[in-house]
DNA sequence: GGTAAGCGT
DNA sequence: TAATACGCTTACC
């Protein structure tokens, strides 16, 4: 999509008006002027709720901005000279490591919406229009952008700033469908392309441009069809009697050919040729060739950068945008020039947040950004600082990176002020058919389930969950975003919950290593200890109702249709469905895994095959028609004190994820067991229920342990604090790694968690060597790690292998110059202007091993250690 | 693991 | 008439 962001720095600091972007300097005669712009945009803002928010936002930055320049008031002069030979030395490797032997090129359609619908309908073709509703532009054509009418503005909005604007809802189904023409093409340069959404693309023409220079003419020749180029390009032609412009070829060679029919390289047959075109074998002409096949084909124009990287692409292609080209050579030189004067809010990635955190600093452009790297370095964490030097020195990444797998799916939606429970459950049980029919097409099973509320003061809080199995279906997702809707209704009762939006995201996806080793059935499993048949043990499709409220499995409708509904029958009792609203913690235990796996443990049982299995744990054969009795046999196998015992576990073809549904669902308890068993330990450490800063989480992690300890005590024997409860049910891997709190672990290892203290004693606890004993294999793990101990175990149990630990722990990595730096969102590190640096239109595609990664948590592992010991 | 927040259409 | 989205990511605790 265009470039709609906003360079301007207005004096107004309301991030309503910074985010919807001023007018640029095309504003001019039949348009609007800055000034005017922006005053339309405040009258029209002004007061409301949602100028509020922002404005509390914005006060947020300043307070962020104030706290750095505090910070930036205390660094000293040696400070910053040490500093300064560190990064300066960094960039001497940096520089060493510059590639500047690809050719990329980003390719981006102009206005693109609006661009199809103007094709589509002529009568657009003069006018102002937008793509999008009365309250969301997607975007706009280039005479709408003169009124200031942007992306991302509410159309009511760019109404009052351009009253004859037209207005076309959007239509993805044509998009997408022009979005294919041009990938087909693209595909021709570079197979590996990487679209970027329906409207952008990222090329690797290296190999390209090396073939083409050997290509006879004849291969660069293309007929051109008038009716599809633009009127521009017409009249350049007409003109000149030869495609002479910027748009396309620069020195092509035309020919007059009154062939009536003929095909192109695409396929595509033109009637009514006239022209024929040529283009050259350079980065330049290839490009030209793109856009003007795109333009031959879809009639509608892009404009194209070529680069070293894709950084520099993506940057380049903004340069002549609409309808043109551009090119970075090669050349050091070159690309510091291009970078030098460039504003730093042009670069992809750098928002209107981090836009004015480097403001404050006096830093605007690119090359003030290399100068005041030293300070950088002081100011902002290390993936902050990092990705700033990678920017001022115009490095990006020279490979377009293979899709990454997503990392989380989500679905959400803005109303009209929702403030009774009765529709808040039944729009996130839509929400959730919604997500789970995404999630079934791309086949993607996740385990953290988070909820989105807005509230009417526009207020966002998200709150998540994650379930030891994964899933996917309605129901399951349901499951557990309906516990987190019931928590937060309950924070505010005896108060409505007043939202104007929800959503549902799953996240956690299984790795493809790990889907392989899902996918194997537990039947599998159990033949490795003995030949034994468990047909179905995957059922096509659970029995879900089943086990579902009837209240609800009664009531699929759509969330309008049961609120028309409701408000006929003139139903005012809002907790008409109670079940619903009561039921939220019994939600977790009949969530998902249990549905899932009950149905197995009943086909099972229906089968009445199952007459000698090999028990997992102990290995000894057991005979039985009874699953029941089966679990209840792995049960004790796991409960005892034989986790030293369990040596003889298979080292083949372990399914750890189907050993653990096998095992631990046989009782639907398990889940809440385990949760129990976590806030009992809590409770019995006397460990105050969340440290948490975060007030909202504060409350409701207190509610939560409430909510427990209110329930009846089950009447289960104490372990001693330092050993762990392993419930009843646990599943293997339960067993070996039991989850504790890690505010527990905290307290245990003589420690809090949040400060930079903590990861320095992390890191020297790690170093500790010590030797475990491998549950799976039985053999002896020298390790400096749990971390790496964990692995090992996981290995074992997952492919039976037993792996040296080779692996060195990475937890300790963190450098600890990052004890005040001032995050910035968006500047990952591990992205490196592969693509726009943080929420980048295609989902989900980073690959990065980002810190968070690296520093994920060990805190629930500490304690195997004694376990073992 | 949970949460807020940044970014780009 | 009143009215400011959605989907993805990462950093931080």
């Amino acid at each position: 999509m265009d470039n709609v962001k906003n360079a301007d720095n207005s004096s107004y600091n309301g991030g309503a008006l910074l985010r919807m972007g001023l007018n640029d300097n095309k504003a001019g005669m039949q348009g609007l002027d800055k000034e005017k712009i922006n005053k339309i945009i405040m009258e029209a803002s002004k007061g409301s709720k949602f100028y509020e928010n922002e404005l509390k936002k914005d006060q947020q930055v300043n307070q962020r901005i104030e706290k750095m320049m505090q910070l930036k008031e205390k660094i000293t002069q040696q400070q910053l000279l040490k500093a300064r030979l560190r990064v300066d030395k960094l960039v001497m490797e940096l520089e060493q490591s510059r590639n500047l032997s690809c050719t990329i090129v980003h390719i981006d359609m102009d206005a693109f919406y609006a661009a199809v619908e103007m094709r589509d309908n002529p009568e657009l073709k003069e006018k102002p229009i937008a793509v999008g509703s009365m309250s969301m532009l997607s975007t706009s054509n280039y005479h709408a952008r003169r009124f200031g009418v942007r992306a991302a503005m509410p159309g009511f909005i760019a109404k009052k700033l351009c009253p004859h604007l037209t207005i076309v809802p959007l239509n993805f189904e044509k998009y997408r469908k022009v979005s294919k023409e041009v990938k087909e093409i693209l595909a021709e340069y570079d197979p590996h392309f990487m679209p970027m959404g329906l409207d952008e693309a990222y090329l690797n023409v290296t190999e390209h441009l090396e073939e083409r220079l050997h290509w006879p003419e004849d291969k660069r020749r293309y007929f051109l069809n008038t009716e599809n180029t633009t009127e521009k390009n017409k009249e350049d032609i007409s003109i000149s009697g030869r495609l002479n412009i910027d748009g396309y070829s620069s020195s092509p060679e035309l020919f007059e050919d009154g062939t009536p029919v003929m095909d192109d390289h695409s396929g595509q047959r033109y009637q009514s040729l006239k022209n024929v075109v040529v283009f050259g074998t350079s980065a330049e002409e290839a490009v030209k060739e793109i856009r003007f096949r795109i333009e031959q084909k879809t009639q509608l124009t892009a404009s194209a950068g070529i680069a070293p990287n894709t950084m520099l692409a993506k940057m380049c292609s903004d340069r002549n945008k609409p309808n043109g080209q551009c090119r970075i050579s090669p050349e050091r030189q070159a690309v510091l020039d291009f970078i030098k004067d460039l504003p730093i809010r042009k670069v992809p990635g750098i928002g209107k947040v981090t836009e004015k955190m480097l403001k404050a600093l006096g830093i605007v452009t690119c090359s003030e950004l290399y100068q005041q790297r030293a300070l950088l370095s002081l100011l902002f964490s290390e993936a902050s600082w990092r990705s700033f030097l990678d920017i001022s020195l115009g490095l990006g990444s020279t490979h377009l990176e293979k899709d990454g797998e997503r990392k989380s799916m989500s679905t959400e939606r803005t109303f009209s002020e929702i403030n009774t429970a009765e529709d808040q459950y039944s729009l996130c049980r839509e929400l959730c058919r919604e997500l789970a029919q995404d999630l079934q097409k791309e086949g993607l099973k996740g385990k953290t389930v988070t909820l989105k509320l807005k509230n009417v003061n526009f207020e966002v809080k998200t709150r998540a969950s994650t379930v030891l199995s994964s899933v996917s279906a309605e129901d399951e997702i349901f499951a557990v975003a309906k516990m987190l809707l019931g928590t937060e209704i309950d924070s505010v009762a005896p108060h409505p919950l007043r939202i104007r939006l929800m959503g549902v995201r799953v996240s956690g996806f299984l790795s493809e290593e790990e889907k392989k080793y899902q996918q194997k059935s537990i039947k599998s499993f159990l033949k490795s200890g003995k030949e034994l048949d468990f047909p179905k043990l995957q059922p096509e499709k659970p029995n879900q109702e089943s086990l579902t409220e009837s209240s609800e499995a009664s009531s699929r409708g759509s969330f309008f249709d049961k609120k028309r509904a409701a408000r006929q029958l003139n139903c005012n009792n809002p907790f008409a469905n109670e079940s619903v609203g009561k039921q939220h913690f019994c939600g977790v235990k009949s969530s998902a895994n249990s549905v899932e796996e009950a149905n197995k443990v009943t086909n099972l049982q229906k089968s009445n095959i199952c007459e000698v299995f090999t028990c997992p744990v102990c290995f000894e054969e057991q005979s039985s028609s009874n699953l029941e009795e089966i679990n209840r046999h792995i049960d004790e196998c796991l409960a005892g004190s034989l986790i030293k015992d369990t040596a003889e576990i298979s080292k083949n073809d372990i399914s750890r994820e189907n050993t653990f549904n096998f095992l631990s669902h046989s009782k639907n308890e398990n889940i809440d067991d385990c949760r129990e068993n976590i806030t009992d330990q809590l409770a019995g450490s006397g460990q105050s229920a969340s440290t948490s800063e975060n007030s909202s989480g504060n409350s409701r992690e207190k509610k939560f342990t409430q909510i427990v300890s209110e329930r009846p005590q089950k009447n289960r024997e104490k372990q001693p604090c330092d050993l762990i409860d392993i419930p009843r049910n646990a599943s293997i891997k339960q067993c070996l790694f039991p989850k504790r709190n890690s505010q527990e672990d905290a307290k245990q290892f003589g420690r809090t968690d949040h400060t930079e203290e903590s990861s320095s004693s992390r890191s020297s606890e790690t170093k500790e060597d010590s030797v475990l004993v491998c549950p799976v294999c039985n053999s002896e793990q020298k390790t400096t790690s749990l971390m790496s101990f964990n692995r090992h175990v996981d290995v074992c149990l997952n492919k039976g292998l037993i792996q040296e630990l080779t692996e060195k722990d990475d937890c300790s990595a963190k450098t600890s110059d990052t004890e005040n730096s001032i995050r910035v969102g968006g500047l990952n590190r591990g992205q490196q202007c592969t693509k726009p640096l943080q929420g980048t239109k295609r989902s989900g595609l980073t690959t990065s091993q980002s810190a968070s990664k690296k520093a994920k948590s060990i805190n629930s592992k500490h304690t195997i250690e004694m376990f073992f010991k």
